[in-house]
DNA sequence: AGCACGCCGACT
DNA sequence: GTCGGCGTGCTC
C-alpha cells in the first residue's frame, strides 16, 4: 500500500496522509482531489510518496482523483513554501493558499461539465462592446452581467479586457462564475439576443495558453551602470544598486532590460518584482516593447484566469518566458532555469504582506527565492531601506553599485521652515506663485487622504469616533461622509455635534481634500489634480492623472505618497511642498525617520536635474536628523546615525524582531492573555521580551489590541527562539481559546 | 482557517 | 414550535 502525503489550503499543522489507489501515476508536485472532512473535497499537492500509513484515528482515506501527469508544483517551490512557514511562522497551508492562483487550487469541487458563455464573433471589439452596451442600458441587469462577464476576461498588460485573442476559446469563462452575484436569467437573456454563446465545457487539467513566442530581439547597447552591476556578481550573490536613480531619465529601467537581456540569451529567466500596480504602466510599458511576448506579467490586478493561465504557461512552456513582471505575489511561480531576481524600489512597505498570512516580506523571500535557484539578486533603491544599506554599505554581504549624479548636475535646493498658522506658510504660497508664473508645476505633499483627520465641536469640544474602533472619524468633504479609516464604518457628514445638539462641528487637521481647496481659492486659474487612494482607484484614473502632469494641463497635483513616484519624463516640476512632515517624524515605529527620509528623498527625485527646483518641508522640527540629512543631500550621513541609533536602542536590522498580537472583544480577556503568555516567554528569554503595549489604536472592528515583542540577537538561532515560541503560544491557545493570537517575524 | 455540530433567545 | 446567534472541536 502507498500512501501520499499531501498538503491541502487549509491552515492545519502538517499534510494529511491519503491512501494512493492501485496503479496510479503520481509524483511529488501533483495536485490531487482528496476528501477532507464529512462531505468536502479538496484540492491539494503531493509532497512525499512513502509506505506509512497516517495516525488519523479512522484510519486513511483514499485519493479521488490525480489532476496532473506532470509535477505542477516544483521542488524549489516546495522548499520556498516550506521556508516560508518556518520563518513567517504560518503553516505550510497558508502558504500555499497564497502561492497558488484561485483557479488552480479553487478548494471546491467542480463538476466534469460545466457551462460556459463566451463573447459572440460579432462583439470582439471595445468599440462594439461599447455600443451594445449603450442599445441595453434600458436592460441594466442584463448590462451588470455583460460587465461581470468581461471582468473574467484575461486583461491585456494595459488592464483592459482582451476581447480579441488569438484563440478565441481564451474567452471562454464558467457561467457559474458570473451567477455569484448575477441571476442566471440576464446571461440567458445575453444568450437569446446572441451576445454570449453558451455550450457546455469539459475542463482539463491544463486547457488553454498561448503558444511558444518568437525570440525577440536583444537590445544591442548596455547602458553604463550594467556592465558595473556584472562585475559586482563576480563576487556577490547579491547586489545593492543605489544612487541617483532617476525615473525620468530610466536610469533603473534600462539596467533591469540589459540584465534580463543577458539571462534570457543564456537561456535563464529573470523576476523583476514591482512594488505595486498602480504607477508602474511606465515601466510594464517597456519591458513589453523590449520583450514582447516572453514578458509575462502577473499581478493582483489580474483575474484568477489570467492568473492561472500565467502559471499553466510558466509549467508548461518555461522556455517562453524570459522576464516575469510582477507585484510579490509573482515570487510563487513555478520558475525553471531563474537566474536573476530583481527587486524595483525595494524599500518600499508594499513588500510586505500584512494580512492573511503568511506575513511575508517579498525582498527578504525573494533573497531566499534566489539562492534556492542559485540566482542573483539586484536590490535597487534610491533611498534603501536600513537593513540592505547595512549589508552593502556596513558589513559588505551584498556587492554594492552607486549611480553617481550625472556631469553637470546640480542639487535642487531645500527649504525646512516652520508652518506657522495657517496651511502653507507664506513662503511656501509665494514659491508656488511663482513657480505658476514661471509656467511650471506645483506637487504638494500631505500624508493624509481626507479633507480632515477629524472634526471637533467649537461647543462642546466632542470629537466623533468610529462605533466599532477608538479612532476619530475623518471628514470626507467629496463624499460629504464622515470615515472610519480603519474598519471603513462611515456615516453621511453633518455639522450638528450628537452630544450637544449644537451645529457646530469644525473640521480639524490637514487631509489631501482640504489643500486641494485651499489651492483652488488661493489659485483659481490653475487645474488642480488630487491623487490620493480616493481618487487613484484603478490604473485608468491614474493614467489621467499622469497625462494631465505631463502634458501640462495640471499646475498643482496634491496627493499622499503615491505623488512621490509620478516622476516622467516631459513634466515641468519646479516645486515640491511637503505641508506638514511633523506627522510622518512623530510615528510611534523606529522606521518613522527612514520612512521619512525616503520619501523627502524622492520628492526630491521629481525635481529637475538643473538645480532650478526646490523642496520646501513645512515642519516644527527643523533639526530632525532626516530633514537635516534631505537637506543636506547626505544619504550615507543619514544611514550612518540611523543605524547607530538602531544598535544602541536594539532594533532591526542589528535584531530580529517576533511580534504576537492578540485581539478580544472583552480588553479583560486580551490583557489576561497577553500577560499569561509574557509571563511564560520570560521564563524563556528573560528581558528579550517587551510588556504588553497598545498599539496606536488599541481597538479595531470591536476587538481588543495587544502585542509583545521579542527581540533575539542577530547572532543568536532564531529558528530555536521560534519553535520555543510556537510551543508557548500553544499552551496559551489552549489557556485562552476565545483570544485571537498571530505571530509574525520582522513586523513592519 | 473553515465549517459542521450544538445548545439557548426572539420571531412566524 | 422554528430560525439563527456564535462557542467548541476537528480535519489524514
Ligand atoms: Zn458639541
Ligand atoms: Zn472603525
Amino acid at each position: 500500500m502507498t500512501f501520499a502525503d499531501i498538503l491541502l489550503p487549509v491552515a492545519v499543522p502538517r499534510p494529511f496522509t491519503y491512501a494512493v489507489p492501485d496503479g496510479a501515476a503520481i509524483s511529488p508536485g501533483m495536485r490531487v482531489r482528496v476528501p477532507l472532512g464529512k462531505s468536502k473535497i479538496c484540492e491539494g499537492i503531493v509532497l512525499e510518496l512513502h509506505r506509512t500509513p497516517p495516525t488519523s484515528k479512522n484510519g486513511p482515506k483514499t485519493i479521488f482523483e490525480i489532476l496532473d501527469t506532470q509535477p505542477f508544483v516544483r521542488p524549489e517551490q516546495l522548499r520556498l513554501w516550506e521556508w516560508i512557514a518556518a520563518y513567517y511562522l504560518c503553516t505550510p497551508g497558508e502558504t500555499m493558499k497564497a502561492a497558488l492562483p484561485a483557479g488552480i487550487r479553487n478548494g471546491s469541487y467542480r463538476p466534469s461539465a460545466q457551462l460556459h458563455v463566451r463573447l459572440a464573433p460579432d462583439y470582439r471589439s471595445s468599440a462594439k462592446i461599447a455600443e451594445l452596451l449603450e442599445n441595453i442600458r434600458r436592460a441594466k441587469t442584463q448590462c451588470k452581467a455583460l460587465l461581470a462577464y468581461l471582468s473574467f476576461l484575461p486583461c491585456a498588460p494595459d488592464g483592459e479586457p482582451q476581447l480579441a485573442p488569438d484563440d478565441p476559446a481564451a474567452l471562454w469563462v464558467p457561467r457559474s462564475d458570473i451567477t455569484e452575484d448575477i441571476p442566471a436569467t440576464a446571461i440567458l437573456r445575453l444568450v437569446e439576443r446572441g451576445i454570449l454563446e453558451q455550450q457546455e465545457i469539459i475542463p482539463s487539467a491544463h486547457d488553454g495558453h498561448p503558444s511558444s513566442p518568437p525570440v525577440p530581439e536583444l537590445p544591442a547597447d548596455t547602458p553604463p551602470y550594467a556592465a558595473q552591476i556584472t562585475a559586482a556578481f563576480a563576487g556577490h550573490a547579491t547586489v545593492l544598486l543605489s544612487g541617483e536613480i532617476a525615473d525620468t531619465r530610466n536610469t533603473a529601467l534600462s539596467v533591469y532590460i540589459s540584465l534580463a537581456a543577458q539571462e534570457i540569451a543564456r537561456g535563464r529567466q529573470t523576476l523583476l518584482l514591482l512594488p505595486d500596480t498602480v504607477l508602474t504602466a511606465r515601466i510594464t510599458n517597456a519591458l513589453q516593447a523590449a520583450f514582447g511576448p516572453r514578458c509575462l506579467f502577473y499581478h493582483s490586478r489580474l483575474t484568477d484566469r489570467a492568473r492561472s493561465a500565467a502559471y499553466q504557461r510558466m509549467i508548461e512552456q518555461p522556455g517562453s518566458v524570459g522576464l516575469v513582471v510582477g507585484t510579490r505575489s509573482a515570487l510563487f511561480l513555478p520558475f525553471r532555469q531563474l537566474g536573476l531576481v530583481i527587486v524595483d524600489n525595494e524599500h518600499d512597505p508594499n513588500y510586505r504582506q500584512n494580512d492573511p498570512a503568511p506575513r511575508y516580506h517579498a525582498r527578504d523571500t525573494a533573497l531566499v527565492l534566489a539562492s534556492l535557484h542559485g540566482a542573483k539578486t539586484l536590490l535597487a533603491s534610491p533611498t534603501p531601506s536600513a537593513e540592505s544599506w547595512l549589508n552593502a554599505a556596513g558589513n559588505g554581504k551584498y556587492g554594492a553599485v552607486s549611480i553617481p549624479a550625472a556631469t553637470g548636475d546640480i542639487l535642487p535646493e531645500v527649504t525646512i521652515l516652520e508652518r506657522g498658522k495657517g496651511l502653507l506658510s507664506t513662503y511656501l504660497r509665494k514659491r508656488i506663485g511663482r513657480t505658476l508664473d514661471q509656467g511650471r508645476q506645483v506637487v504638494l505633499f500631505q500624508n493624509r487622504r481626507g479633507f480632515a483627520p477629524y472634526v471637533e465641536c467649537a461647543n462642546c469640544g466632542a470629537t466623533p469616533t468610529c462605533p466599532h474602533c477608538n479612532v476619530t472619524l475623518t471628514y470626507h468633504k467629496e463624499t460629504s461622509a464622515l470615515v472610519c479609516h480603519y474598519c471603513g464604518w462611515s456615516r453621511p457628514y453633518s455639522s450638528t455635534c450628537t452630544s450637544c445638539g449644537m451645529h457646530a462641528l469644525v473640521p480639524r487637521g490637514i487631509g489631501t481634500e482640504r489643500i486641494e481647496e485651499c489651492a483652488a481659492e488661493l489659485f483659481p486659474d490653475t487645474k488642480i489634480a488630487r491623487m490620493d487612494t480616493d481618487t487613484a482607484r484603478n490604473a485608468g484614473a491614474v493614467g489621467r492623472i499622469l497625462t494631465d502632469l505631463v502634458e501640462g494641463e495640471t499646475g498643482i497635483l496634491v496627493g499622499t505618497r503615491m505623488v512621490a513616484r509620478t516622476a516622467q519624463a516631459g513634466d515641468r516640476i519646479g516645486l515640491v511642498g511637503v505641508i506638514n512632515a511633523d506627522n510622518m517624524l512623530a510615528h510611534p515605529d523606529f522606521r518613522a525617520a527612514e520612512r521619512a527620509f525616503q520619501l523627502l528623498m524622492q520628492l526630491k527625485t521629481l525635481l529637475p536635474a538643473d538645480g532650478s527646483g526646490e523642496l520646501v518641508v513645512q515642519s516644527s522640527q527643523r533639526l530632525h536628523p532626516a530633514l537635516v540629512a534631505v537637506a543636506n543631500h547626505d544619504t550615507a550621513g543619514f544611514y550612518a546615525r540611523e543605524l547607530e541609533e538602531r544598535q544602541g536602542l536594539l532594533y532591526p536590522p542589528y535584531v530580529r524582531m517576533l511580534r504576537l498580537t492578540f485581539r478580544h472583544p472583552d480588553k479583560t480577556q486580551t490583557t489576561a492573555a497577553a500577560q499569561a503568555c509574557e509571563a511564560l516567554l520570560r521564563e524563556r528569554f528573560g528581558r528579550r521580551v517587551s510588556p504588553p503595549f497598545e498599539p496606536q489604536v488599541d481597538r479595531v472592528q470591536n476587538l481588543f489590541i495587544l502585542h509583545l515583542l521579542l527581540r533575539i540577537e542577530r547572532q543568536r538561532p532564531v529558528a530555536r527562539a521560534k519553535t520555543i515560541l510556537l510551543e508557548i503560544l500553544a499552551r496559551i491557545r489552549k489557556r485562552f481559546p476565545a483570544v485571537h493570537i498571530i505571530a509574525e517575524a520582522d513586523p513592519q
